[in-house]
DNA sequence: CTGAAAGCGCTTACAG
DNA sequence: CTGAAAGCGCTTACAG
C-alpha cells in the first residue's frame, strides 16, 4: 500500500515540496492561485502528510500517552477513571492531540513509563492514578516531560482533583441531618491523597457537629476495591457499639460493605446508612441505589486536557492545581433515624 | 528536554552509528566485545531509539490503531467493548503493540479513519462497532488495511464474534425448561450482525421446541441501548396476551425492559421473566440479577490481537474468522412456572 | 566484522 | 512568492 507523499504532489503541481508544504501549513506568503492549485491536486490524490515524518523534524508529535496506575486490576475498564480518559480523549482530540496508551514495557523489555513516553515521542502524558507514592509515578511528576495528574496534589505539575474534603464534610452534612450520630468511617489507603482528603473531610464534619472521633470507627479499606470494602465492614461489624452510618470513601467500597451488612443479617439502610464516593455508573442501578458524592468524571477528564494543553502552549508559566466540586446525591441507602445520643 | 540519539552513543563508544545500530537490534554479525561495549554504553546514557524516526525508516510504527463506532455516545465507557479492548490492549503490548485511538478527525478536518490511519502510521486496527452497514466501517474493512473487526461476519477481513445464535438457543432451552412456552424476543437493530444472529437462534429454539413463531412478540430494541429496551418492552406490555418471558438481545436494553416491567407494576421474574445478553458488569449486581448469555469479552479482545498480529505476519494468507462459544448464567432474573399452553 | 552513504517524508531557515 | 538544501534519528543495502 503505496502512500501518495508531497513529493507526487510536487510533480503533479508542478511546485517544489517547500511550496506544497507551505500551502498545506497555510503559511501567509503563498500565491492564492498557486495555493488553490495545490490544495486541489491534494484534494484530488487523496494526499495527507505522514504524522511521523512530520513529528520528526518538528520535534511534535500531537500525541498524548496515557498512563494508568490502578490497583484494581481492570485496566481501561475502572468504573471512575474511564469517565475521567474519555472526557480527556474527547477534548483532547478536538485539540488534534490523539492519545496513546503508555505501560512500563517497550517490546518485553521493562523499562520506565518516561523511557516509554520518550520512545513514543508523546508531547505530554496524563497520569490517572491513586497512589502517590509509587516511585514511578513521583519520577513522571518530576520529570520535565508536560503532563497532567489526576487526584493527586502536588506542585510540580499540573493536577486535578475534585474537592473531596468538602465531599466527606457533605456526607457528615447529611447523616446528621437524618439524626445519625455514630457515624463510622472506612477509609481509602492514606497513600492516596482521595483517601487522606475524604477522611480529612469527615473529621472535620464530625468536629463541627462536636461528635468527636471515635478511632475505632475509623477502618482502612485499602485501595477502594470492592474486597477492601467488604473486609473493613466486617471489622467495623465486630464492635459492640455498631455505627447508625457509614460513610464509605469510595463506591466499590460501598459495595462492599452493603455485602457485609447483609451476610451479617442486617439491612441497608434500615439497620446501617450508606454512603460512598464517586458516583460511578452501577450506584444508581443497584439496590439500595447508593446515597454518593458525586464526582464529574467528564469534566475532570476535559479541564485535565485544558491544562495540559495550555501548559504545553506556554512553557514559561509555572504549574496549575484544579479542584473540582462535588455534590451529594441521595438516594436510598441512607435513612432518617430517631437521634438517640 | 534533549534527548540522547545514536549519534551521542556512537561518539561515546567510538563506532559508527550503523554498527550502534546493529549491537542494539541484535544483528548477529556484531563482535561480542563490541556488543558489549555499545550495550554498556547504552545503559549508561539511558538511550532508547525513537520510535518515530525508526517508523520512518522501517515503516512499521508498532502501533495499532483502535476505531470505535458505537451507539451509546459513552465511547471508552462502553459496558462491554471495554472489555474487549483491554484484552486486546494486554495482548498487543506484549508483542511490542501501542494502542492510539483513531478518529475520524485529524485536528479540526473531517477525514475518514482509513485516512487517520495512514496519517499516524499504524500496523493495523481493530474495529470495535455494531453497526456493520456504516459505510465508514465498510470503507475500512475492505481498505487493504490490516484489520480485525468485531461482532461482524465478512471474509473481506479478519473477524471475531461470540456464537450468537448458539446463545439465542440457549435462551430458549432455558426458559423453555423453566415451563415458558410464551417466549417474546426484544431484537437488536437488524442492520448488526449481532442482532440477526440472536434473533436467529431465538428463531431457532422456538422451532425446535414447535413453539411457533408469533411475529408480535418480537420488537426492535434498536441498538441495544437502555431506552430502546425500555421502549420496546411498553409495546410488548400493550399486547393482549403477554408473555411470559422476554429474550432481549442485550444486558442493557434487558435493563431498559425490566424498568419497562416495574412501572407497569409488574414484577421481574414473578410475573415476566428476563434474560439478557453479554453479562456485564453490572448484571450480577443488579437487582434482581440478570440471567443472561456471557460472552467473554477479555479472549475476544486477546484472539481479536491474535488474528491482527498474525495476518501481518503472513501477509499471503487470507483472511480469519473466528467464534467464540458463550454461556449461559442462571440468576435471578428468570423462574419457573408451570406450564400453561 | 565495520563504516559511509542513501533514504524514509516531512519542515524550515536561507537565498533569491 | 518560490525553491534548493539541510536536517530530524533512525535502518539498510552496499562495499570493503
Amino acid at each position: 500500500m503505496k502512500l501518495t507523499t508531497i513529493y507526487d504532489v510536487a510533480k503533479k503541481t508542478g511546485f517544489s515540496i517547500t511550496t506544497v508544504s507551505r500551502a498545506l501549513n497555510n503559511y501567509p506568503d503563498v500565491n492564492e492561485k498557486t495555493k488553490k492549485k495545490i490544495l486541489e491536486a491534494v484534494e484530488e490524490m487523496g494526499y495527507f502528510p505522514n504524522s511521523i515524518a512530520r513529528s520528526l523534524t518538528t520535534k511534535k508529535s500531537f500525541t498524548f500517552g496515557v498512563i494508568f496506575v490502578e490497583n484494581l486490576g481492570v485496566g481501561i475498564k475502572h468504573p471512575f477513571f474511564s469517565g475521567v480518559i474519555e472526557g480527556f480523549k474527547i477534548r483532547a482530540e478536538k485539540f488534534g492531540y490523539d492519545l496513546i496508551f503508555l505501560n512500563r514495557y517497550i517490546g518485553n523489555e521493562e523499562k520506565s513509563y518516561i523511557d516509554h513516553a520518550n520512545y513514543r515521542g508523546v508531547d505530554g502524558i496524563i497520569v490517572v492514578c491513586s497512589n502517590y507514592e509509587d516511585p514511578e509515578v513521583v519520577k513522571l511528576i518530576e520529570s520535565p516531560l508536560p503532563s497532567v495528574v489526576i487526584d493527586i496534589h502536588s506542585n510540580k505539575t499540573n493536577v486535578i482533583y475534585s474537592n473531596n474534603c468538602y465531599g466527606g464534610e457533605l456526607v457528615i452534612d447529611h447523616l446528621y441531618s437524618l439524626g445519625h450520630r455514630k457515624i463510622a468511617h472506612i477509609a481509602g489507603f492514606d497513600d492516596t491523597y482521595t483517601g487522606q482528603e475524604r477522611l480529612k473531610g469527615y473529621k472535620l464534619g464530625l468536629e463541627k457537629y462536636s461528635l468527636g472521633i471515635n478511632e475505632s470507627y475509623i477502618v482502612n479499606g485499602g485501595y477502594f476495591s470492592y474486597e477492601g470494602g467488604y473486609q473493613a465492614m466486617n471489622e467495623l461489624l465486630k464492635l459492640e457499639e455498631l455505627p447508625t452510618a457509614v460513610f464509605v470513601s469510595g463506591d466499590s467500597m460501598a459495595f462492599g460493605a452493603i455485602k457485609a451488612i447483609k451476610n451479617a443479617g442486617l439491612r441497608v439502610p434500615d439497620d446501617i446508612s450508606i454512603v460512598g464516593f464517586d458516583d460511578i455508573e452501577l450506584a444508581q442501578h443497584i439496590t439500595p441505589a447508593l446515597t454518593t458524592i458525586r464526582q464529574d468524571a467528564d469534566l475532570m477528564g476535559k479541564k485535565a486536557a485544558d491544562l495540559l494543553i495550555n501548559h504545553i502552549n506556554n512553557k514559561e508559566e509555572g504549574f496549575s492545581a484544579v479542584m473540582l466540586p462535588v455534590e451529594l446525591i441521595k438516594r436510598e441507602s441512607t435513612k432518617k433515624i430517631s437521634v438517640t445520643q
